[in-house]
DNA sequence: AAAACGGGGGC
DNA sequence: GCCCCAGTTTT
């Protein structure tokens, strides 16, 4: 009963997503599927809203896409590319040193494994799991400030806490749902289920 | 002025 | 568990 709950859930939330835009950092990730792209994206969105990271993420990568020519840019002009997100002076640094502990240690490849995903500079937690849910399809939850929030609107879970919620989560959540659970939830979570002036009146799941 | 934004790290 | 970090926009 409860699994055919989150079954339903999950259909309606991708009839909405499918009728409507995907937040634009998804779209890219949807468009390049390129691991590296999502990290820095990822790393970029700490602390920063999605429209102001996809522009700083498209800056920054039509002057460089790879590990190699991004180590080739200096922290000015990294900062310039990326600026306003939160923290630019910090990521500016933080990015030229996951490129250069990508090429020096994982032959230039974004790792795809949580525990190399974690030995990134800054990388944490949820970062490691987007980067495995989005960049590679694995099974990951990613619950980040979106996620939290509106599992607990559906009432999937009832948690304080993000950590609470992931645990939760991989409790309630069918595993197959689980790749796909970031996307939708982000995606929601920006359209309809927004943190401030939810739009109640027209959401998809009423 | 305060809260908000897809956290992370140190203790 | 708590506290610090630190840039900008929105309310």
């Amino acid at each position: 009963m409860e699994k055919e709950r989150i079954a339903l859930l999950i259909q309606k939330l991708e009839d909405s997503a499918g009728a409507a835009e995907f937040p634009i950092v998804t779209q890219l990730a949807e468009t390049r599927r390129d691991p590296f792209l999502i990290l820095i994206s990822t790393v970029l969105s700490l602390r920063t809203k999605d429209e102001v990271t996809a522009t700083a993420t498209e800056r920054l990568f039509s002057l460089a896409s790879t590990p190699e020519t991004m180590l080739e840019l200096s922290e000015e002009e990294i900062r310039q590319a990326i600026y306003p997100v939160g923290f630019y002076r910090n990521k500016s640094r933080q990015i030229r040193e996951i490129c250069r502990d990508l090429i020096e240690r994982f032959s230039s490849r974004v790792p795809d494994s949580l525990e190399d995903l974690l030995s990134l500079k800054g990388v944490g937690q949820k970062t490691a799991n987007l980067v495995l849910s989005l960049g590679f399809e694995k099974d990951a939850i990613c619950v980040d400030t979106h996620v939290h929030r509106i599992s607990n609107r559906l009432g999937l879970v009832s948690t304080k806490t993000p950590e609470q919620t992931e645990s939760a989560l991989q409790n309630v959540l069918p595993r197959r749902y689980w790749s796909r659970y970031n996307t939708l939830l982000v995606s929601f979570g920006q359209r309809v289920c927004r943190p401030l002036s939810p739009l109640c009146s027209s959401c998809p799941l009423c």
